[in-house]
DNA sequence: GACGGTAGGTGTACGATGTACACCATGTCA
DNA sequence: TGACATGGTGTACATCGTACACCTACCGTC
Protein backbone atom coordinates (compact mmCIF):
# COMPACT_ATOMS: atom_id res chain seq x y z
CA UNK A 1 0.00 0.00 0.00
CA UNK A 2 2.70 2.40 0.57
CA UNK A 3 3.96 2.15 -2.81
CA UNK A 4 0.75 2.91 -4.25
CA UNK A 5 0.07 5.81 -1.49
CA UNK A 6 3.90 7.54 -3.05
CA UNK A 7 2.39 6.32 -6.86
CA UNK A 8 -0.56 8.75 -6.19
CA UNK A 9 0.90 11.58 -4.10
CA UNK A 10 3.65 11.79 -7.16
CA UNK A 11 2.32 14.31 -9.67
CA UNK A 12 2.13 12.38 -13.02
CA UNK A 13 5.37 12.56 -15.27
CA UNK A 14 4.98 14.54 -18.48
CA UNK A 15 7.31 14.93 -21.40
CA UNK A 16 8.62 18.47 -19.80
CA UNK A 17 9.29 17.19 -16.60
CA UNK A 18 11.74 13.93 -18.24
CA UNK A 19 13.17 16.70 -19.99
CA UNK A 20 13.66 19.07 -17.44
CA UNK A 21 15.51 16.39 -15.05
CA UNK A 22 17.39 14.93 -18.08
CA UNK A 23 19.14 17.81 -18.15
CA UNK A 24 19.72 18.64 -14.74
CA UNK A 25 21.08 14.97 -14.48
CA UNK A 26 23.56 15.64 -17.18
CA UNK A 27 24.48 18.72 -15.72
CA UNK A 28 25.37 16.97 -12.59
CA UNK A 29 26.94 13.79 -13.21
CA UNK A 30 27.86 14.36 -17.02
CA UNK A 31 26.15 13.29 -20.09
CA UNK A 32 27.98 10.08 -20.31
CA UNK A 33 26.16 9.15 -16.78
CA UNK A 34 22.80 9.68 -18.56
CA UNK A 35 21.16 6.15 -18.89
CA UNK A 36 17.55 5.64 -19.24
CA UNK A 37 17.72 4.07 -15.52
CA UNK A 38 19.47 6.96 -13.76
CA UNK A 39 17.19 8.89 -15.22
CA UNK A 40 14.34 6.82 -13.92
CA UNK A 41 15.89 6.55 -10.83
CA UNK A 42 16.34 10.30 -10.38
CA UNK A 43 12.30 10.44 -10.89
CA UNK A 44 11.27 7.70 -8.93
CA UNK A 45 10.05 5.77 -11.66
CA UNK A 46 10.74 2.90 -13.32
CA UNK A 47 13.22 2.61 -16.66
CA UNK A 48 10.34 1.80 -18.88
CA UNK A 49 7.61 4.25 -17.64
CA UNK A 50 9.95 6.93 -19.13
CA UNK A 51 8.85 4.83 -22.84
CA UNK A 52 5.79 6.60 -22.13
CA UNK A 53 7.30 10.06 -22.67
CA UNK A 54 9.95 10.02 -25.09
CA UNK A 55 9.78 7.35 -27.81
CA UNK A 56 13.62 5.87 -27.22
CA UNK A 57 16.73 7.86 -25.89
CA UNK A 58 17.66 9.84 -29.63
CA UNK A 59 14.35 11.61 -28.59
CA UNK A 60 15.29 12.48 -25.20
CA UNK A 61 18.48 14.21 -26.18
CA UNK A 62 16.73 15.91 -29.23
CA UNK A 63 14.24 17.16 -26.36
CA UNK A 64 17.23 18.36 -24.28
CA UNK A 65 18.74 20.15 -27.31
CA UNK A 66 15.08 22.00 -27.44
CA UNK A 67 15.38 22.98 -23.73
CA UNK A 68 18.97 24.51 -24.67
CA UNK A 69 17.88 26.19 -27.57
CA UNK A 70 14.82 27.76 -25.13
CA UNK A 71 17.06 28.96 -22.97
CA UNK A 72 19.38 31.64 -26.04
CA UNK A 73 18.09 34.75 -25.94
CA UNK A 74 15.77 36.18 -28.77
CA UNK A 75 16.76 38.86 -31.33
CA UNK A 76 16.60 42.45 -30.07
CA UNK A 77 15.42 44.61 -32.62
CA UNK A 78 16.21 47.85 -34.12
CA UNK A 79 20.15 46.46 -33.53
CA UNK A 80 21.89 46.78 -36.84
CA UNK A 81 22.21 43.09 -38.09
CA UNK A 82 26.30 42.60 -37.81
CA UNK A 83 25.65 43.78 -33.59
CA UNK A 84 22.03 41.98 -33.25
CA UNK A 85 23.51 38.59 -34.96
CA UNK A 86 26.85 38.90 -32.71
CA UNK A 87 24.77 38.83 -29.47
CA UNK A 88 22.38 36.80 -30.13
CA UNK A 89 25.45 34.12 -31.07
CA UNK A 90 26.68 34.77 -28.09
CA UNK A 91 24.07 33.98 -25.80
CA UNK A 92 23.60 30.95 -27.29
CA UNK A 93 27.04 30.34 -26.33
CA UNK A 94 26.06 31.42 -22.91
CA UNK A 95 23.80 29.00 -22.86
CA UNK A 96 25.79 26.09 -23.98
CA UNK A 97 28.31 26.94 -21.52
CA UNK A 98 25.53 26.62 -19.16
CA UNK A 99 25.64 23.11 -20.18
CA UNK A 100 29.04 21.64 -21.15
CA UNK A 101 28.00 18.78 -22.15
CA UNK A 102 25.26 20.10 -25.12
CA UNK A 103 27.64 20.95 -27.82
CA UNK A 104 28.50 16.89 -27.99
CA UNK A 105 24.64 16.50 -27.87
CA UNK A 106 24.10 18.96 -30.73
CA UNK A 107 26.95 17.56 -33.13
CA UNK A 108 25.34 14.20 -32.55
CA UNK A 109 22.00 14.83 -33.50
CA UNK A 110 20.49 13.77 -37.38
CA UNK A 111 17.63 15.66 -37.40
CA UNK A 112 16.42 19.36 -36.42
CA UNK A 113 13.87 19.31 -33.85
CA UNK A 114 11.25 22.24 -34.70
CA UNK A 115 12.41 23.99 -32.13
CA UNK A 116 15.93 24.26 -33.45
CA UNK A 117 14.37 25.33 -36.81
CA UNK A 118 12.86 28.11 -35.44
CA UNK A 119 16.25 29.18 -34.12
CA UNK A 120 18.05 29.00 -37.42
CA UNK A 121 14.98 30.55 -39.28
CA UNK A 122 15.16 33.32 -36.86
CA UNK A 123 19.12 33.90 -37.67
CA UNK A 124 18.55 33.77 -41.38
CA UNK A 125 15.63 36.13 -40.94
CA UNK A 126 18.77 38.50 -39.11
CA UNK A 127 20.75 38.47 -42.27
CA UNK A 128 18.09 39.19 -44.59
CA UNK A 129 16.99 42.11 -42.59
CA UNK A 130 20.29 42.93 -42.50
CA UNK A 131 19.69 43.32 -46.83
CA UNK A 132 22.10 40.13 -47.01
CA UNK A 133 21.24 38.18 -50.71
CA UNK A 134 19.15 34.66 -49.81
CA UNK A 135 22.27 33.70 -51.83
CA UNK A 136 24.85 34.68 -49.80
CA UNK A 137 23.09 34.23 -46.44
CA UNK A 138 22.91 30.60 -47.63
CA UNK A 139 26.46 30.44 -47.42
CA UNK A 140 26.87 32.67 -44.65
CA UNK A 141 24.98 30.02 -42.65
CA UNK A 142 27.28 27.27 -43.94
CA UNK A 143 30.34 29.17 -42.97
CA UNK A 144 29.16 30.23 -39.52
CA UNK A 145 28.35 26.33 -39.10
CA UNK A 146 28.77 25.02 -35.37
CA UNK A 147 29.28 28.40 -34.52
CA UNK A 148 25.76 29.85 -34.55
CA UNK A 149 25.26 27.02 -31.72
CA UNK A 150 27.60 29.16 -29.52
CA UNK A 151 30.32 26.56 -29.92
CA UNK A 152 33.41 25.38 -31.93
CA UNK A 153 35.14 22.17 -31.12
CA UNK A 154 37.78 22.32 -29.45
CA UNK A 155 39.54 19.45 -31.10
CA UNK A 156 42.23 17.77 -29.52
CA UNK A 157 42.68 19.81 -26.43
CA UNK A 158 46.16 19.72 -24.86
CA UNK A 159 46.51 17.26 -22.17
CA UNK A 160 46.85 19.06 -18.58
CA UNK A 161 50.22 19.49 -17.93
CA UNK A 162 51.45 17.20 -14.15
CA UNK A 163 51.55 18.81 -10.84
CA UNK A 164 55.10 17.81 -10.16
CA UNK A 165 57.02 21.26 -11.60
CA UNK A 166 60.27 18.94 -12.46
CA UNK A 167 58.21 16.48 -14.64
CA UNK A 168 56.16 19.83 -16.10
CA UNK A 169 59.56 21.25 -17.51
CA UNK A 170 60.96 17.68 -18.65
CA UNK A 171 57.81 17.20 -20.55
CA UNK A 172 58.03 20.67 -21.51
CA UNK A 173 61.12 20.64 -22.80
CA UNK A 174 60.44 17.35 -24.48
CA UNK A 175 57.21 18.65 -26.54
CA UNK A 176 59.29 21.97 -27.67
CA UNK A 177 62.01 19.86 -29.09
CA UNK A 178 59.35 17.50 -31.23
CA UNK A 179 56.36 20.15 -31.54
CA UNK A 180 58.37 23.16 -31.67
CA UNK A 181 55.70 25.29 -33.34
CA UNK A 182 52.80 23.71 -30.86
CA UNK A 183 55.24 25.11 -27.86
CA UNK A 184 55.63 28.90 -30.23
CA UNK A 185 52.02 29.44 -30.30
CA UNK A 186 51.27 27.89 -27.47
CA UNK A 187 53.41 30.42 -24.66
CA UNK A 188 52.72 33.17 -27.02
CA UNK A 189 48.96 33.13 -26.95
CA UNK A 190 48.93 32.28 -23.44
CA UNK A 191 48.95 35.05 -20.36
CA UNK A 192 51.28 33.53 -18.08
CA UNK A 193 54.95 32.44 -20.52
CA UNK A 194 56.53 30.30 -18.55
CA UNK A 195 53.48 27.76 -17.69
CA UNK A 196 53.93 24.26 -19.76
CA UNK A 197 51.59 24.16 -23.02
CA UNK A 198 49.83 27.42 -21.86
CA UNK A 199 46.94 26.92 -20.17
CA UNK A 200 46.27 30.56 -20.06
CA UNK A 201 44.20 30.01 -23.39
CA UNK A 202 41.16 32.78 -23.38
CA UNK A 203 38.19 30.37 -25.07
CA UNK A 204 35.79 33.41 -25.05
CA UNK A 205 38.47 35.34 -26.71
CA UNK A 206 39.45 33.02 -29.36
CA UNK A 207 35.57 32.44 -29.88
CA UNK A 208 34.91 36.23 -30.60
CA UNK A 209 38.14 36.18 -32.82
CA UNK A 210 36.97 33.88 -35.43
CA UNK A 211 33.40 35.01 -35.09
CA UNK A 212 34.37 38.59 -36.07
CA UNK A 213 36.78 37.29 -38.39
CA UNK A 214 33.80 35.74 -39.79
CA UNK A 215 31.40 38.56 -39.72
CA UNK A 216 33.80 40.98 -41.08
CA UNK A 217 34.60 38.93 -44.14
CA UNK A 218 30.35 38.58 -44.52
CA UNK A 219 30.36 41.81 -44.10
CA UNK A 220 32.98 42.92 -46.42
CA UNK A 221 30.89 40.38 -49.69
CA UNK A 222 27.95 42.11 -48.54
CA UNK A 223 28.80 45.11 -49.86
CA UNK A 224 30.55 44.00 -52.30
CA UNK A 225 27.77 42.59 -53.60
CA UNK A 226 28.95 38.97 -53.70
CA UNK A 227 26.70 36.27 -55.24
CA UNK A 228 27.72 32.45 -56.40
CA UNK A 229 28.59 32.17 -60.01
CA UNK A 230 25.97 30.26 -62.00
CA UNK A 231 28.14 27.34 -62.67
CA UNK A 232 29.50 27.18 -58.62
CA UNK A 233 32.88 25.20 -60.28
CA UNK A 234 36.28 26.44 -58.81
CA UNK A 235 34.59 29.67 -57.18
CA UNK A 236 36.96 31.77 -55.44
CA UNK A 237 35.45 34.45 -53.02
CA UNK A 238 38.24 37.06 -54.36
CA UNK A 239 39.25 38.70 -50.69
CA UNK B 1 44.16 -29.51 -34.14
CA UNK B 2 42.17 -27.79 -37.26
CA UNK B 3 41.88 -24.97 -34.98
CA UNK B 4 45.24 -25.21 -34.08
CA UNK B 5 46.55 -25.15 -37.91
CA UNK B 6 44.49 -22.36 -38.70
CA UNK B 7 45.93 -20.16 -35.90
CA UNK B 8 49.33 -21.30 -37.01
CA UNK B 9 48.95 -20.47 -40.68
CA UNK B 10 47.48 -17.20 -39.69
CA UNK B 11 50.18 -14.64 -39.47
CA UNK B 12 49.90 -13.40 -35.97
CA UNK B 13 48.14 -9.73 -35.30
CA UNK B 14 49.52 -6.52 -34.71
CA UNK B 15 48.64 -2.96 -34.10
CA UNK B 16 48.85 -2.15 -37.55
CA UNK B 17 46.40 -4.33 -39.07
CA UNK B 18 44.10 -3.97 -36.47
CA UNK B 19 43.80 -0.66 -37.31
CA UNK B 20 43.74 -1.02 -40.95
CA UNK B 21 40.77 -3.62 -40.34
CA UNK B 22 38.89 -1.25 -38.27
CA UNK B 23 39.08 1.37 -40.68
CA UNK B 24 37.76 -0.68 -43.55
CA UNK B 25 35.06 -2.19 -41.15
CA UNK B 26 34.03 1.51 -40.20
CA UNK B 27 34.51 2.41 -44.05
CA UNK B 28 32.23 -0.85 -44.93
CA UNK B 29 29.70 -0.85 -42.66
CA UNK B 30 29.77 2.34 -40.56
CA UNK B 31 31.28 3.59 -37.61
CA UNK B 32 27.89 2.34 -35.11
CA UNK B 33 28.50 -1.26 -36.11
CA UNK B 34 32.31 -1.48 -35.62
CA UNK B 35 32.40 -3.18 -31.95
CA UNK B 36 35.03 -5.02 -30.56
CA UNK B 37 33.58 -8.15 -31.02
CA UNK B 38 32.90 -7.42 -35.00
CA UNK B 39 36.49 -6.57 -35.61
CA UNK B 40 37.61 -9.79 -33.64
CA UNK B 41 35.53 -11.65 -35.92
CA UNK B 42 36.44 -10.08 -38.86
CA UNK B 43 40.01 -10.77 -38.13
CA UNK B 44 39.61 -14.16 -36.98
CA UNK B 45 40.17 -13.93 -33.79
CA UNK B 46 38.84 -13.93 -30.00
CA UNK B 47 37.15 -10.60 -29.10
CA UNK B 48 40.01 -10.25 -26.24
CA UNK B 49 42.99 -10.97 -28.37
CA UNK B 50 42.28 -6.96 -29.54
CA UNK B 51 43.30 -6.00 -26.13
CA UNK B 52 47.18 -7.44 -26.72
CA UNK B 53 47.37 -4.73 -29.45
CA UNK B 54 45.21 -1.83 -28.04
CA UNK B 55 44.31 -0.90 -24.54
CA UNK B 56 40.58 -0.32 -25.36
CA UNK B 57 38.24 0.55 -27.58
CA UNK B 58 38.89 4.40 -27.11
CA UNK B 59 43.01 3.94 -28.07
CA UNK B 60 41.67 1.61 -31.16
CA UNK B 61 39.61 5.04 -32.01
CA UNK B 62 42.20 7.22 -31.39
CA UNK B 63 44.90 4.70 -33.60
CA UNK B 64 41.86 4.84 -36.50
CA UNK B 65 42.33 8.81 -36.47
CA UNK B 66 46.09 8.41 -37.33
CA UNK B 67 45.26 6.33 -39.64
CA UNK B 68 43.34 8.77 -41.45
CA UNK B 69 45.74 11.66 -40.61
CA UNK B 70 48.67 9.64 -42.63
CA UNK B 71 46.68 9.98 -45.76
CA UNK B 72 46.96 13.70 -45.56
CA UNK B 73 49.37 14.90 -48.06
CA UNK B 74 52.49 16.37 -46.92
CA UNK B 75 53.10 20.11 -47.50
CA UNK B 76 54.10 21.55 -50.92
CA UNK B 77 56.92 23.63 -50.69
CA UNK B 78 58.20 26.74 -52.44
CA UNK B 79 54.29 27.77 -52.31
CA UNK B 80 53.36 31.14 -50.85
CA UNK B 81 51.55 30.66 -47.23
CA UNK B 82 47.67 30.76 -48.68
CA UNK B 83 47.49 28.18 -51.48
CA UNK B 84 50.34 25.84 -49.53
CA UNK B 85 47.69 25.88 -46.80
CA UNK B 86 44.81 26.05 -48.37
CA UNK B 87 45.72 22.94 -50.40
CA UNK B 88 46.60 21.12 -47.77
CA UNK B 89 43.17 21.73 -45.44
CA UNK B 90 41.55 20.42 -49.01
CA UNK B 91 43.74 16.94 -49.36
CA UNK B 92 42.47 16.59 -45.49
CA UNK B 93 39.24 16.77 -46.52
CA UNK B 94 39.65 14.44 -49.31
CA UNK B 95 40.86 11.79 -46.92
CA UNK B 96 38.12 12.47 -44.75
CA UNK B 97 35.79 12.06 -47.68
CA UNK B 98 37.02 9.20 -48.31
CA UNK B 99 36.48 7.68 -44.73
CA UNK B 100 32.57 9.46 -43.56
CA UNK B 101 33.04 8.06 -39.91
CA UNK B 102 36.47 9.81 -39.56
CA UNK B 103 34.67 13.75 -38.53
CA UNK B 104 32.81 12.20 -35.80
CA UNK B 105 35.47 9.79 -34.61
CA UNK B 106 37.82 13.18 -34.34
CA UNK B 107 35.01 15.13 -32.69
CA UNK B 108 35.17 12.61 -29.67
CA UNK B 109 38.82 12.17 -29.26
CA UNK B 110 39.75 13.71 -25.67
CA UNK B 111 43.76 13.61 -26.38
CA UNK B 112 45.86 14.31 -29.37
CA UNK B 113 48.24 11.12 -30.50
CA UNK B 114 51.66 12.04 -31.50
CA UNK B 115 50.74 11.48 -35.39
CA UNK B 116 48.28 14.28 -34.33
CA UNK B 117 50.39 16.61 -33.28
CA UNK B 118 52.45 16.40 -35.98
CA UNK B 119 50.42 17.45 -38.36
CA UNK B 120 49.30 20.35 -36.48
CA UNK B 121 52.94 21.16 -35.29
CA UNK B 122 53.40 21.41 -39.12
CA UNK B 123 50.31 23.20 -40.06
CA UNK B 124 51.52 25.90 -37.56
CA UNK B 125 54.56 26.13 -38.96
CA UNK B 126 53.07 26.59 -42.64
CA UNK B 127 51.61 30.40 -40.90
CA UNK B 128 54.57 31.14 -39.37
CA UNK B 129 56.76 30.60 -42.20
CA UNK B 130 54.29 32.66 -44.35
CA UNK B 131 55.83 35.29 -42.11
CA UNK B 132 53.11 35.38 -39.33
CA UNK B 133 53.91 36.22 -35.46
CA UNK B 134 53.01 33.38 -32.87
CA UNK B 135 49.95 35.42 -31.38
CA UNK B 136 48.24 35.51 -34.58
CA UNK B 137 48.94 32.17 -35.44
CA UNK B 138 47.37 30.69 -32.75
CA UNK B 139 44.25 32.83 -32.73
CA UNK B 140 44.34 31.41 -36.76
CA UNK B 141 44.37 28.03 -35.52
CA UNK B 142 41.79 28.44 -33.02
CA UNK B 143 39.50 30.05 -35.55
CA UNK B 144 39.99 27.30 -38.45
CA UNK B 145 38.76 25.16 -35.82
CA UNK B 146 37.74 21.36 -37.05
CA UNK B 147 38.15 22.77 -40.53
CA UNK B 148 41.97 22.32 -40.20
CA UNK B 149 40.86 18.74 -40.36
CA UNK B 150 39.05 19.68 -43.28
CA UNK B 151 35.27 19.45 -41.94
CA UNK B 152 32.93 21.72 -40.30
CA UNK B 153 30.02 19.87 -38.85
CA UNK B 154 26.80 20.35 -40.73
CA UNK B 155 24.88 20.47 -37.88
CA UNK B 156 20.96 19.49 -38.19
CA UNK B 157 20.88 18.00 -41.61
CA UNK B 158 17.82 18.73 -43.68
CA UNK B 159 15.41 15.54 -43.37
CA UNK B 160 15.52 13.99 -47.18
CA UNK B 161 12.05 14.79 -48.86
CA UNK B 162 9.71 12.31 -49.36
CA UNK B 163 9.71 10.23 -52.59
CA UNK B 164 5.89 10.94 -53.52
CA UNK B 165 5.82 14.38 -55.19
CA UNK B 166 2.41 15.04 -53.66
CA UNK B 167 3.98 14.85 -50.26
CA UNK B 168 6.84 16.71 -51.09
CA UNK B 169 4.64 19.30 -52.42
CA UNK B 170 2.64 19.48 -49.40
CA UNK B 171 5.62 19.29 -46.98
CA UNK B 172 7.18 22.30 -48.94
CA UNK B 173 4.17 24.37 -48.74
CA UNK B 174 3.84 23.16 -44.80
CA UNK B 175 7.97 24.28 -44.05
CA UNK B 176 7.33 27.81 -46.24
CA UNK B 177 4.62 28.42 -44.23
CA UNK B 178 6.48 27.89 -40.92
CA UNK B 179 10.21 28.36 -41.13
CA UNK B 180 10.27 30.98 -44.64
CA UNK B 181 13.33 32.06 -44.43
CA UNK B 182 15.02 28.45 -44.78
CA UNK B 183 13.33 28.01 -47.60
CA UNK B 184 14.12 31.23 -48.86
CA UNK B 185 17.99 30.26 -48.50
CA UNK B 186 17.26 26.80 -49.39
CA UNK B 187 16.37 27.14 -52.89
CA UNK B 188 18.42 29.72 -53.51
CA UNK B 189 21.41 28.06 -52.75
CA UNK B 190 20.33 24.97 -54.33
CA UNK B 191 21.09 24.60 -58.17
CA UNK B 192 17.31 22.92 -59.05
CA UNK B 193 15.08 25.50 -57.94
CA UNK B 194 11.87 23.54 -57.38
CA UNK B 195 13.37 20.70 -55.68
CA UNK B 196 11.35 20.60 -52.37
CA UNK B 197 14.69 21.53 -49.60
CA UNK B 198 17.49 21.94 -51.98
CA UNK B 199 19.36 19.10 -51.71
CA UNK B 200 21.25 20.60 -54.74
CA UNK B 201 23.55 22.14 -52.11
CA UNK B 202 27.21 21.54 -53.13
CA UNK B 203 29.22 20.83 -49.75
CA UNK B 204 32.46 21.10 -51.34
CA UNK B 205 31.56 24.88 -52.69
CA UNK B 206 30.51 25.55 -48.74
CA UNK B 207 33.77 24.04 -47.41
CA UNK B 208 35.84 26.57 -49.29
CA UNK B 209 33.92 29.57 -49.05
CA UNK B 210 33.90 29.22 -45.60
CA UNK B 211 37.67 28.39 -45.61
CA UNK B 212 38.25 31.39 -48.16
CA UNK B 213 36.68 33.69 -45.78
CA UNK B 214 38.91 32.62 -43.29
CA UNK B 215 42.16 32.63 -45.16
CA UNK B 216 41.30 36.09 -46.72
CA UNK B 217 40.55 37.53 -43.09
CA UNK B 218 43.94 35.71 -41.91
CA UNK B 219 45.54 37.74 -44.72
CA UNK B 220 43.86 40.52 -43.86
CA UNK B 221 45.28 40.96 -40.49
CA UNK B 222 48.50 39.15 -41.04
CA UNK B 223 48.87 42.64 -43.41
CA UNK B 224 47.71 45.03 -40.80
CA UNK B 225 50.51 43.95 -38.89
CA UNK B 226 47.46 42.82 -35.95
CA UNK B 227 48.12 41.79 -32.55
CA UNK B 228 46.33 41.05 -29.56
CA UNK B 229 45.90 43.83 -26.82
CA UNK B 230 47.78 42.76 -23.83
CA UNK B 231 44.60 43.28 -21.71
CA UNK B 232 42.76 41.18 -23.83
CA UNK B 233 39.03 42.43 -22.68
CA UNK B 234 36.78 43.10 -25.23
CA UNK B 235 39.34 43.39 -28.52
CA UNK B 236 37.80 43.51 -31.44
CA UNK B 237 39.12 42.19 -34.46
CA UNK B 238 37.94 45.26 -36.21
CA UNK B 239 38.02 44.79 -40.16
C1' DG C 1 -24.36 2.75 -12.93
C1' DA C 2 -21.94 -0.29 -16.29
C1' DC C 3 -18.40 -0.12 -19.80
C1' DG C 4 -14.78 0.68 -22.98
C1' DG C 5 -10.82 3.33 -23.96
C1' DT C 6 -6.78 5.75 -22.84
C1' DA C 7 -2.81 7.49 -20.14
C1' DG C 8 0.61 6.31 -17.02
C1' DG C 9 3.38 3.05 -14.44
C1' DT C 10 5.30 -1.87 -13.56
C1' DG C 11 8.02 -6.25 -14.11
C1' DT C 12 10.41 -9.40 -16.63
C1' DA C 13 13.41 -10.56 -20.11
C1' DC C 14 16.70 -10.30 -24.07
C1' DG C 15 20.55 -9.23 -26.84
C1' DA C 16 24.54 -6.33 -27.34
C1' DT C 17 28.42 -4.17 -25.59
C1' DG C 18 33.23 -3.37 -23.29
C1' DT C 19 36.42 -5.69 -20.71
C1' DA C 20 38.53 -8.07 -16.23
C1' DC C 21 40.82 -12.28 -15.18
C1' DA C 22 42.80 -16.68 -15.46
C1' DC C 23 44.65 -19.64 -18.56
C1' DC C 24 47.31 -21.84 -22.50
C1' DA C 25 50.65 -22.14 -26.57
C1' DT C 26 54.71 -20.74 -28.77
C1' DG C 27 59.30 -18.82 -29.51
C1' DT C 28 63.65 -16.76 -27.59
C1' DC C 29 67.46 -16.37 -24.81
C1' DA C 30 70.41 -17.60 -20.58
C1' DT D 1 66.58 -26.94 -19.43
C1' DG D 2 64.01 -23.46 -17.80
C1' DA D 3 62.49 -18.66 -17.36
C1' DC D 4 60.14 -15.34 -19.72
C1' DA D 5 57.74 -12.60 -23.06
C1' DT D 6 54.32 -12.54 -26.77
C1' DG D 7 49.92 -13.59 -28.58
C1' DG D 8 45.54 -16.03 -28.48
C1' DT D 9 41.52 -18.33 -25.70
C1' DG D 10 37.35 -18.93 -22.66
C1' DT D 11 34.48 -17.60 -19.22
C1' DA D 12 32.10 -14.25 -16.79
C1' DC D 13 30.05 -9.83 -15.42
C1' DA D 14 28.00 -5.30 -15.26
C1' DT D 15 25.63 -2.04 -17.96
C1' DC D 16 22.97 -0.55 -21.47
C1' DG D 17 18.54 0.29 -24.49
C1' DT D 18 14.18 -1.44 -25.02
C1' DA D 19 10.36 -5.10 -26.55
C1' DC D 20 6.35 -7.04 -24.56
C1' DA D 21 2.69 -8.11 -21.55
C1' DC D 22 0.43 -6.53 -17.80
C1' DC D 23 -1.98 -3.63 -14.23
C1' DT D 24 -4.44 0.51 -12.51
C1' DA D 25 -6.88 4.80 -12.42
C1' DC D 26 -9.64 7.81 -14.64
C1' DC D 27 -12.99 9.84 -18.06
C1' DG D 28 -16.74 10.20 -21.28
C1' DT D 29 -20.75 7.76 -23.24
C1' DC D 30 -24.63 4.83 -23.39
Amino acid sequence: MTERAETLRRAPLNRDRVLRAAVALADDAGIEALSMRKLAQELGVVPMALYKHVANKEELLDGMVDVIVGEIDPPIHGAEWKDAIRRRILSARQALLRHRWASHVIESRTQASPVVLDYMNSVIGMFLAGGFSADLTHHVMHALGSRMWGFTQEVFPTPPPPADPDAQAAMFRQLAARYPHIIEIATAGSHDEGSAVGRGCDDQFEFEFALDVLLDGFERLHRQGWHSTGSRNGTRTAG
